[in-house]
DNA sequence: TCTGGGGTCCTTCTACTC
DNA sequence: TCTGGAGTAGAAGGACCC
């Protein structure tokens, strides 16, 4: 038996990634379990969509998420191509957090398909005794719960903190390539006093915050491992990738991680955007098109009982340039007229030329709802007087379903579309355009 | 072959106040 | 009254993550 935790005290922290394996996919195989074995892509369907999930034998050809899905299609054209259902992937994923939550209640959610699971005051309760480790007995079971109770599968990453854990899970995953499909280990731990032994062989791109800028620069200065960049002095670092990169890479590369796994993150913003099927070139099109992302944010803020005071538009020209205006508010907003009033105004001041790809509109720097400040004498604030009317609103889709109701504003020759979230999240479809109707207008 | 959506965090620049 | 520095907040954009 280890010594020193087996009474109740743990030596050092015990952190597990737990990672779903091709999880979109995965979850579609349940209900569609003739798929099985062949080369399947969940994500946008349409000309402008992207891969949002492959199955490990769509994998072998070279098709992975976020790739174009007309490059996809010519990857593996023999695929079975899937739109994605945002909806039945976050019930699954509320199905495999429970199961997380019988093993610890401090469980971080990175995405639908990720979390970071602190089980060091769990040890003892959960038996977790024997060799490899006491973190690789429990992230075993986890395994065995989630598969036992889901049929989905998925990966583990044992380690003393989380970067760590998170590299592990990456080992731990199964691997497709050219010459088939390597199941993986399903566990893989980081032993506490092997860090830097495991790190320092690794590419430096495996480091969590180097992407592509940040790697092209870190190649400029001879830099390819995590190893050559541990060996780096982080003052050295800071002229090439400013103060706060520099230290945080350089901790990392020494396997240094002290953030806690916070089960009760709070949101910091609420977005919706949109690339369309077809560039917009009139000014009533981009006016119909941000009213509905405004109701969708407004009705995402209520939903959450937030209100904003920072609204943000981004415009996204045919050229692929991007442009963001925003404006922080007197008092905090959370009705759709009151948002969709704002963007109209940092439209006008964006001013794009030309068609317009993408829109999107933002909530940022949260306050005391408007509720709140109607009881403090400021309801006679115009964006407040919103407030009865965005909640009546609320009302009507919680009987009659989410496209009951919209602004009007939002109402388009085909009739009243209403975002959700998820809806595009891969992509507008192609078909869209042809299926204006399947709202009714109210 | 053109390049999604929803987030977070950081840097730089500018305006404002003291 | 003018000028400059420090501090701060907001705006905008970039980079990164899944």
């Amino acid at each position: 038996m280890t010594p020193g935790w087996h009474d109740g005290v743990v030596p050092g922290r015990v952190i597990l990634h737990v990672d779903m394996d091709a999880f979109f996919v995965s979850v579609e195989l349940l209900r569609r379990p003739e798929l099985r074995g062949r080369p399947v892509v969940v994500g946008g369907t349409g000309r402008r969509g992207v891969v949002a999930a492959a199955s490990y034998e769509a994998r072998q050809f070279g098709v992975f998420s976020a790739m174009p899905s007309m490059r996809a299609r010519r990857l593996c054209p023999h695929a079975v191509f899937l739109p994605g259902d945002y909806d039945s992937y976050a019930a699954a994923s509320a199905r495999v957090f429970e199961i997380f939550r019988t093993f610890t209640p401090h469980v971080e959610s990175l995405s639908l398909d990720e979390a970071f699971l602190d089980v060091s005051g769990a040890m003892r309760r959960l038996g977790a005794v024997g060799g490899g480790g006491p973190g690789i007995a429990i992230a075993q079971r986890i395994r065995a719960e989630v598969v036992d109770r889901t049929q989905l599968n998925c990966s583990v990453g044992v380690a003393p903190n989380m970067f760590l854990a998170k590299m592990a899970s990456v080992e731990a995953k199964p691997k497709a390539g050219p010459h088939g499909i390597d199941p993986g280990l399903g566990v893989f731990e980081v032993e506490p006093g092997h860090e830097v032994e495991y790190l320092h062989p690794l590419p430096v791109r495996r480091l969590w915050g180097v992407g592509p800028a940040t790697h092209e620069r870190l190649k400029r200065l001879g830099i390819s491992t995590i190893g050559e960049l541990a060996a780096v002095s982080p003052v050295a670092l800071r002229g090439v990738l400013g103060r706060a990169a520099a230290t945080r890479l350089s901790e990392l590369a020494d396997g240094v991680d002290e953030r806690r796994v916070d089960s009760d993150r709070a949101i910091k913003s609420v977005s919706h955007e949109e690339t369309f099927a077809h560039d917009l070139h009139r000014r009533d099109d981009l006016r119909t098109e941000l009213a509905r992302l405004a109701d969708g944010v407004s009705s995402r803020l209520r939903a959450e009982g937030l209100a904003a005071r920072t609204i943000s538009l981004k415009v996204r020209d045919g050229s692929f340039r991007t442009t963001t205006r925003g404006r922080t508010l007197a008092q905090p907003v959370d009705s759709a007229a009151a948002i969709a009033e704002t963007v109209f105004a940092l439209l006008d001041k964006a001013a794009p030329a030309g068609g317009v790809r993408l829109l999107g509109v933002a909530a940022t720097k949260f306050a005391e709802p408007a509720e709140q400040l109607q009881l403090e004498g400021l309801a006679d604030q115009p964006a407040l007087r919103w407030g009865d009317a965005s909640r009546a609103v609320d009302r009507v889709r919680d009987r009659f379903g989410g496209t009951a109701i919209g602004p009007a504003s939002a109402l388009s020759a085909g009739g009243l579309r209403v975002v959700r979230r998820g809806q595009h999240e891969w992509g507008t479809d192609e078909t869209d355009e042809d299926h204006k109707d399947r709202s009714a207008p109210h």
